[in-house]
DNA sequence: TTGGAATGTTAATAATATTTACATTTAATG
DNA sequence: CATTAAATGTAAATATTATTAACATTCCAA
C-alpha cells in the first residue's frame, strides 16, 4: 500500500498529502497553502484530502509531527558527532537548534503551535519529543565527567532547551538584537549554557 | 475627535476596532475572529473598517501594539513595587512575564508574529518594547550593587529575557513539563536567573 | 464472485475577507 | 456663509477557500 495502484486509488495518499504541505510550507514560508493546492500536487482532486484528514488542522498536525521527527533526527546525527559527555556536543546541540528554527522558520513556528487537548497526545508528543531525551542524556554524562552526579539533568536540559527555544524564538521575530544590533544569537546562548553548567559543576569555560 | 458625534460618523473608529479585536480576542482565545464580529461591536458595517485597516492584519497589528503596551506597562508596575537593583525585583519581572503569557495566552503569541518588514517598524518596535530596557536597568543596577560595572548589562537582560521568553512559550505549549510534570516555570525561571547573574556576580542565593 | 468499506470525483454550500458604487458628514476655502 | 473635496459610512457585489453532498470506482474479505 505504499506505491501508486493504477489511477483511481493513490495508494498512499495520506502520507503524500503530509508531504505536498510541507512542501508548499517551505516554499512559501507561510501556513496557508490551500487544500486545493496540497492535494493538486500529491495528484487527486480537492475534495480527497477530507478522506484522510477531517480538516486542514488535521493535515497540519501530520506535517507538525514530521517537522518534529526531523528535529529529533537532526538531534541524533549532532549528538553523535561529538564525544559523549563533551560540551562542544552540548553546544553544538544548540547551534544545531538556532540553524533549524532559522532555515526551517514556518516548520519551526508550526511545531510548538497545536492547540489539541494535551492529554490526548502526551504520549505520542513525548515519544515524538526524543530529540530532547538525547539533550537530557548529553546533559547527565557532562555533569557525570566532571564529577557532579547529583545534578538533576532533566531541569537542567530543560532549562537550556528554554533558553534555546526562547533564543531562536525571539531571533525569528527580530527581536533578539533589537537594541543592539550586534548580538550573535549562537554566542549568547553558548554563553548561558557555558553559565548554567558551570553553575552546577564549576568552570565550563 | 474621541466622541461619537451623531450617528454616521463614529468619531474614533480606529481605536474602537482595535478595542473590539482584542475583546474578541480575548474572549475566544483565538485570532480567528472575523471583521465583521469586530466592526458590529464597534457599531459599524462590515466594510467600515477597511476605511482604517487594509486588512485584517493590519488591524492585528494594532491589537499586537496594545499588548506590546501593555506588558511594557506591566514591567513598570512591577518594578516599582521593589527595591532599585534587588534581585527580587528581577525575579518579580521574571514572574510578572509568565502570568502575562498565561493569563493572555492570545495576545502573548500574537505579540511575537509580526511578519512585516523590520526594518520599517524597528524604530517603533523598539519604542514599544521599552519594557526591555526596564529590565536592562534592573540588570545594570543589580551588577552595579554588586560590585561588577564591567557587565554588558544588554547582553545579560537578553539572555534574561530569553530565558522567560522560552519558558513561557514552553508552558504555553505544554511541553515544558513533557518528561517531569513537576517542573515549575516560576522555580525553573528564578533557578535560571540566579545563575545567570551568579556568573557575574558571585553568589546570587 | 460479490457486497460492503475505502477512497476518489465533481458539483454544491458556506463562511469570510475584500472591493465597488454610492451616501453622508466634516472641514477647509473663498 | 456657501461650496466642495476629503473622510468616513453603508449596502450590495466578488472572490477565495474550506468543507460537505451525492455519486463512482476500486479493494478486500467472506
Amino acid at each position: 500500500m505504499s506505491k501508486a495502484r493504477c489511477s483511481y486509488h493513490h495508494g498512499d495518499l495520506r502520507n503524500a498529502l503530509i508531504v505536498a504541505a510541507a512542501e508548499l510550507i517551505e516554499r512559501d514560508g507561510t501556513l496557508d497553502f490551500t487544500m486545493a493546492e496540497a492535494a493538486t500536487r500529491a495528484g487527486v482532486s480537492a475534495a480527497a484530502p477530507y478522506r484522510h484528514f477531517a480538516d486542514k488542522e488535521e493535515l497540519l498536525r501530520g506535517v507538525r509531527e514530521l517537522a518534529i521527527l526531523g528535529l529529533g533526527h537532526a538531534a541524533g546525527e549532532t549528538v553523535s558527532e561529538h564525544p559523549h559527555g563533551s560540551l562542544e556536543g552540548i553546544l553544538a546541540m544548540g547551534h544545531m537548534y538556532l540553524a533549524y528554527a532559522r532555515d526551517k522558520h514556518a516548520f519551526f513556528s508550526l511545531m510548538w503551535e497545536d492547540r489539541g487537548d494535551i492529554e490526548e497526545r502526551r504520549e505520542k508528543v513525548a515519544e515524538e519529543h526524543g530529540g530532547f531525551m538525547v539533550l537530557v542524556n548529553m546533559v547527565q554524562a557532562y555533569c557525570d565527567a566532571h564529577g557532579n552526579t547529583q545534578v538533576n539533568s532533566l531541569h537542567l536540559a530543560t532549562q537550556i532547551w528554554s533558553m534555546g527555544h526562547g533564543i531562536a524564538t525571539l531571533e525569528a521575530n527580530q527581536l533578539i538584537n533589537l537594541f543592539d544590533r550586534s548580538i550573535e544569537p549562537e554566542a549568547l546562548l553558548d554563553q548561558s549554557v557555558r553559565t548554567m553548567l558551570a553553575g552546577v559543576v564549576g568552570a565550563a569555560a
